[in-house]
DNA sequence: CATATTATGTACCGTTTCGCATATTAATAG
DNA sequence: CTATTAATATGCGAAACGGTACATAATATG
C-alpha cells in the first residue's frame, strides 16, 4: 500500500537517454532559441510526455546544465588521475576538455563549447535561477583546480595563491570554450593551453625573489 | 537632381541615441530572448520606424555588435595609452575592460560582461552570421593584445611567443567577462587580472633557461 | 473481469512573435 | 498651391510559442 510498485502503463522511453538528447538541442541552439518541438522531435516524445516527465522548458534546462556539470567534472577528474604532477594533470584535464568543447568525444560531434560558458549566459542577468546555476558551475571549477594545485603542490604555495591560481585556470578554460563554440581547433587551443599551463605553474614553483 | 538633399518627413530621433537604448537591450537580454516591443518600448519608436532606419532585428543585433566592439577597441585603447611598459599598459586595459563589463563605467550601470561574449554565443553555432561577428571580435582582441607585446617587448620576444600571449591574455579576459556578467565584483576581478599579468609577462621577460 | 493508475497522442488554447500593408503626417520642390 | 518624398502611427496577419485538456491505451491490483 505504501508501495505501489509499477503501477499504470510504463514508460516507453529511457529518461537518460532522453536528457541526453535534450541536452544536445539546448547545448546547440541555447535555451531561448530552442522549442519544445525541437526536443520533441530530437526525443520522438510529444510535449505531455516531455512535461510530465521533466516538467517545464525551464525544469528541463536546469537537469540538463547540472546533468552536463556532473559529466564534465567526472570526465575531467579521470583525465587528471591518468598523470602526476600539477602541470601534467592540468594538461590532461585541459586536453580533455578541448576534446570535450570540440566534439571529439562520444557525448558530441559537434565543436559546441562548454555548454554553461555557451549558452547560460545569455539568461544569466535577468534570471536568478540561471545565474546561479551559472554561478555554481564555475564555482564548482575554481574549486576543482584550486583543491588540485593545493594538492600537488603542497605547502610550496601560500593558501590564497592556490585559490587565485585555481580561478585564473577556470577562466581561461572558459576562454577556450569560447573558441571552440566557433569552431577553433583543438590542436591550436590545446597548445595555448599547455603553454599558458607552464607559464603559470612554473611561475608558482620559481616566484621572483 | 542627382543630390535631394532633405527631402520628405525629418527623422523624429538621433540614430545614435536609439542604438545605444538598442545595444542595452540586447546586451542584458541576448538577442532570442529579445523582442521587437521591447526594443520599440527602450527607443520610444515603433516597429516600422525601426525597421526602416535599421532593419530586421539581425540587422539591428549586427550593427550593435559591431558598435560595441567599436567603442570597447576604442576605450581600451585608450586606457593603454595612459601608461607606459607591457604590464602597466595591460593592467590598465584589463582595468578598463572589466570596469566595462561590471557597469562602473556611463556605458551601463548593470554587470553585463562583454556583450559578445555574454550574448553572441549561444547564436553562433546555427547562424553562420553570428558565428563570423563573433569570430572578428575575438580576432580584433587577439590583434590587439598580440601588437601590444610586440611594441613594448620588442626583440626580446619571439615572433610567435608574442601571439600565443595575446591570444591568452584575451581569453583570459573572456573569462573576466563572464565572471562580470554573473555578478562577480570588479575589485575581485581586477585582483585576478594584475595577477595574471603579472605572471604570463614576467614569464616573458625571464625565460627559464 | 472490473477498476485504478499511469503513459501516450491529438488537438487545442491564449499569447507572443516578427514583419508588413495601409493610411496619415510633415517636410521640400516646382 | 500642388505634387513628391519620406517618416510616423495603427493595426493586421500568419506563424510559432509554451503549456494543457481530453480521450485513448496499457499495465498492475483486487
Amino acid at each position: 500500500m505504501s508501495k505501489q510498485a509499477n503501477r499504470g502503463r510504463p514508460r516507453q522511453f529511457d529518461d537518460d537517454i532522453a536528457l541526453d538528447q535534450i541536452m544536445h538541442v539546448f547545448w546547440k541552439n541555447g535555451y531561448s532559441s530552442t522549442s519544445l518541438d525541437q526536443i520533441a522531435a530530437a526525443t520522438g516524445l510529444n510535449r505531455p510526455s516531455l512535461y510530465a516527465a521533466f516538467g517545464s522548458k525551464k525544469d528541463m534546462y536546469l537537469k540538463v546544465v547540472n546533468r552536463f556539470a556532473d559529466r564534465m567534472n567526472a570526465h575531467l577528474k579521470q583525465a587528471g588521475e591518468k598523470e602526476s604532477g600539477a602541470a601534467p594533470k592540468l594538461k590532461s584535464i585541459f586536453s580533455a576538455a578541448i576534446d570535450l568543447y570540440t566534439g571529439s568525444t562520444d557525448v558530441s560531434d559537434a565543436s559546441l563549447g562548454c555548454l554553461a560558458i555557451s549558452t547560460l549566459q545569455s539568461e544569466a542577468v535577468t534570471d536568478p535561477d540561471f545565474q546561479a546555476a551559472l554561478d555554481e558551475v564555475l564555482m564548482r571549477m575554481d574549486a576543482g583546480f584550486t583543491a588540485l594545485l593545493k594538492r600537488e603542490m603542497g605547502g610550496s604555495l601560500p593558501e590564497d595563491a592556490a585559490e587565485i591560481a585555481g580561478s585564473q585556470l577556470a577562466m581561461f578554460l572558459h576562454g577556450l570554450s569560447v573558441r571552440a563554440r566557433i569552431g577553433h581547433k583543438p590542436g591550436t587551443l590545446k597548445l595555448l593551453a599547455n603553454d599558458v599551463i607552464e607559464k603559470l605553474v612554473r611561475h608558482e614553483k620559481t616566484p621572483d625573489r
